[in-house]
DNA sequence: CTGAAAGCGCTTACAG
DNA sequence: CTGAAAGCGCTTACAG
């Protein structure tokens, strides 16, 4: 079932079937009918691989994730697999597992089958990665910032500022002794961006950050977020509230607090980042920076696919810098019952 | 960068290229040397799109679910991807959005791209689309039982006989009212299957069941789950116990029995499938039948990959139907903390 | 507006 | 063991 069998069906060269598969407006209206009849009749669907090996667009983005499991990553996937598809798009969506290797190897375009473009989530990549990066097909970094250059693109949320709304509604309901929890080496990851944040925004508030307050977590999921508060408060550690890097993390946290006997929020207020939606169903329900997960999806696909974003864009000396608007939602977790407090 | 410039670099031709990279012992070790040199100095990666196109095997499977907001399918995608990946394959995930149209296309096989299987959850199938149906390329159906032809393969849990575990365990645990919750209609659907293991448990025991005890759920998530349960309190109906269609709509329940103030277990237990990781974050924690899904994705992927499963398999009149074990794991939500009962 | 030719990168027979 | 040819389905110039 190929061209030739729709050309010979609608009694044209398989040129003219092509010419109309591809909306070219050379051909005569009612030859595009009779081409479109044999097409249903035959239902015929163009094989995209000649198209590939032929070379120009695939109109596939490849989406480069390090894992579905943090369902933050899973519903990315869904939503921008599904504005990619009313825009014509395919997209693909590659796992890198956390994989430094894979991950150069889609930065680079050393793949076995063509894209247009590429959306990754980088998880490994060392910042030597991305010295001197240009890519010859649009790269849309999500998550960490990049010093990037020709073609490259990164659309995130102001992750310092984010952390600053979160420490000042921490301390406008009293809180004095905030434990970070997530905390990145580095100058551009995500978790070291929020870190900054969040130590800006305790200093400005005349907090005073003891260094047993920052604590590392080697995965952001739920298992570890509940073992690093653990030892926290095993370890006789003193805090009123916790930030963590993200819901998983803070989901994990409310675990280990109700273990040990810990009110949340009288006790300690837990913060995270995503607003996955279990974090309205755990209990307390958790507050969360929100992203704008529309304006994140339709940046990075306009990104992908060459269209220069407008709104909210800022385009720094050689890179892209897309600025996605976030919002702090506020649970029971991080406010009393009783309070009427934002 | 194609297999030309290697055979130049080598001094081969390119024939022998394809020979080498295709693992073929009809090269002399020391060209194959030069070769795998001449390929790592190059950074050569092999362009499918040449083998796609050329016919033949693909190395890839269509991977067909209708979402990844929920997290079963997302982990599934995960660890089918990985155990893929580790046999040489890749995965192409593909959203149906609960399309009936689109998943009726990788039914047949009629999509742009190629690929040697196709493992697909259906969601929106008709019976009747699967009526006489007989796959080219092997085609592997999760979740729906099928009365499949040719090169067709099922693989699920044994989704009555769980239910049948579950009521077991509600009635050991003195529940007498128990509600189901995510009914559907028709024969051969996950949720009919578990509401008919779930009626003939309870009549096994003796329970009669009032209609009103059998209520459906237009989606299989946490909204509806909440919802439908609050109808169901506010209506006056009174239960003992929930058995959720899957841990979304348990998880749900649980926000709705919180809400008005049903205690859990105590007053109603309740009781899901899949296992979530979320639902051990749960308060109180979700009792959930677990499937073994590591023999669910490597029975998909044999049967895919065209292995005839050996383990735990029950071959039908025409149908290949492997059963995969699971298993009741009991947690807070329908066991009292000081009970001993398994 | 339509037709005939060339070529994308690869693999599969077929010769040597 | 290696080489030269054909062809997978499509699109891109190039003629008519």
């Amino acid at each position: 079932m190929s061209i030739k069998d729709v050309a010979a069906r609608a009694g044209v060269s398989w040129k003219t079937v092509s010419n109309v598969v591809n909306e070219r407006p050379v051909v005569r209206p009612e030859t595009a009918e009779r081409v479109r009849g044999a097409i249903d009749e035959l239902g015929y669907v163009p094989n995209h691989v000649g198209r590939d090996l032929r070379g120009g667009s695939t109109r596939t983005i490849a989406l480069v994730l390090p894992e579905l499991a943090n369902p933050y990553f899973a519903i990315l996937a869904e939503r921008i697999q599904k504005a990619a598809g009313e825009r014509g798009y395919t997209v693909s969506v590659e796992l890198s597992l956390g994989d430094r290797e894979v991950e150069r190897d889609h930065l680079v375009g050393r793949t076995a089958r063509p894209v247009d473009a590429v959306i990754l989530s980088p998880m490994a990549l060392e910042p030597s990665d991305l010295v001197g990066l240009s890519a010859a097909t649009p790269l849309v970094l999500l998550g960490e910032a990049v010093p990037a250059g020709e073609n490259v693109f990164h659309v995130a949320i102001d992750n310092a500022g984010s952390a600053v709304d979160v420490v000042r509604h921490l301390v406008d309901g009293g809180r004095s002794r905030p434990l970070f929890l997530g905390a990145e080496e580095g100058q551009r990851s995500t978790g070291a961006e929020r870190l900054a944040g969040f130590r800006a925004a305790c200093r400005y508030a005349g907090i005073e950050l003891d260094p047993s307050l920052i604590r590392r977590a080697d995965v952001w999921d739920r298992a570890t977020g509940r073992a690093v508060v653990a030892e926290a408060i095993d370890g006789g550690l003193a805090f009123d509230a916790i930030v963590a890097a993200n819901d998983l993390l803070g989901i994990g946290a409310l675990a280990a607090l109700r273990e040990h006997g810990r009110a949340v929020p009288d006790e300690v207020a837990v913060v995270g980042w995503d607003d996955l939606p279990e974090s309205a169903y755990a209990v307390p329900s958790l507050s969360s920076i929100a992203p704008d997960l529309e304006a994140l999806v339709s940046a990075a696909l306009d990104a992908a696919m060459g269209v220069m974003p407008t709104a909210g864009d800022r385009v720094g000396v050689a890179a892209h810098e897309i600025v996605v608007p976030h919002r702090l939602q506020v649970r029971g977790s991080s406010v009393s019952a009783g309070s009427a407090r934002r």
